[in-house]
DNA sequence: CCGGATCCGTAACGATACTG
DNA sequence: CAGTATCGTTACGGATCCGG
């Protein structure tokens, strides 16, 4: 515990993991992910991360460079899910707060969701859009996998916005109450939907 | 995310609640658990985790005052866990380092390294005695219950020392070979060690 | 002796300006 | 865009002191 905190333990490093946990990100995205957090601070973690072999640098020809998770860093995706599932449970988000809900890491908390005793026992497709952010789920033998874009074949696509995943984080609305009221909608196979709504609720 | 880091993310927090996880604690001891955090900062620290309703300080009458978790911090368990299992699967340590193993805290790395897919199906309890820390472990119905002091109808006693748990932690020998030296002791029967040993190795 | 509170030097961090 | 340099501020480390 004490040598994963002294890796891992320092401010921002851990929201650098899961921001590198929903896809590979640029320098910049990662500083505007913490707003708080100076250049030269995530200069310094990113240097350390990449020392100890969970974050490497990509830098391809004809392609922006970019940081992504080693194998030794993806295997940090059941911490964060523990700490995601714990957070959904334990901690109050003040109704008054200002909108912080981040499209992109919806794949994330829907992944730390997901339990595969619950998984239906069906292969299907489900697409999300949340703002300009497009991604979907792939259901297959109680295996979940996640892609950022369209997917051609998806049992339903639900669509919304940030404004509106903040307000399903905070508790104000459930998600069956955003839909009756229009703020989301859902394109698609209902009982797919419904099967998604119990797969992933939380416990 | 976010909101977990802000309550738990700060320095020593997380390591208050991995000792309460073992068992309940008073002040001097989780001072002495990290040795370079200051009283005052431990005061802070358990005043903020009191005011989160993780930590709660109990004062009975005719019993020494003394910090414990509350149901909301005890549901911390499975972050600790994940934290402990990446650790031990990523985290070299270096053989001259100086012993650092704690025996009472052995009771948490055992929880964290119990899979109930692998239990045994069978009813029994395991001793241990690490230095003059005593615990043991209940295995019923694929459950898992630890409780320090002795158990008088244990399977067998396991009897090793703080130093020899560092080398295990260290990999630099395996509890068989630990056992062939002679630095450590298993008195009763052979065939539940064995399903010990196997129920709670990594994976 | 235990459970803190106070104080101060140091290290880490936050914000901004600057450079290849 | 991807960092580096600088500096003010905050948080922490270590020691000392105090009340029950």
């Amino acid at each position: 515990m004490a040598r994963f905190l002294d890796l891992l333990g320092s401010r921002w490093t851990l929201l650098i993991v899961r921001d590198l946990l929903a896809r590979p990100r640029r320098f910049k995205e990662l500083l505007a992910s913490a707003p708080s957090m100076g250049p030269n601070l995530l200069t310094v973690r990113l240097r350390d991360l990449g020392h100890e072999g969970i974050v490497k640098k990509v830098s391809p020809t004809n392609e922006a460079e970019h940081y992504e998770l080693t194998k030794k860093g993806h295997g940090l995706e059941p911490v964060i899910h523990e700490i995601v599932r714990w957070s959904l449970k334990h901690i109050e988000v003040d109704p008054d707060s200002p909108g912080v809900s981040r499209p992109d890491l919806l794949v994330v908390a829907l992944r730390a969701l997901f339990d595969p005793d619950r998984a239906p026992d069906v292969t299907e497709n489900y697409e999300f859009r949340v703002d300009d952010v497009v991604f979907h789920l792939n259901m297959s033998k109680g295996k979940l996998e996640t892609e950022f874009g369209r997917c051609p074949d998806a049992a339903f696509t639900l669509e919304t916005s940030a404004a509106v995943l903040d307000q399903l984080g905070t508790g104000i609305i459930d998600i069956e109450t955003a839909l009756e009221r229009g703020l989301a909608t859902v394109v698609g196979d209902e009982a797919a939907f419904e099967r998604f709504a119990t797969t992933f609720s939380q416990v």
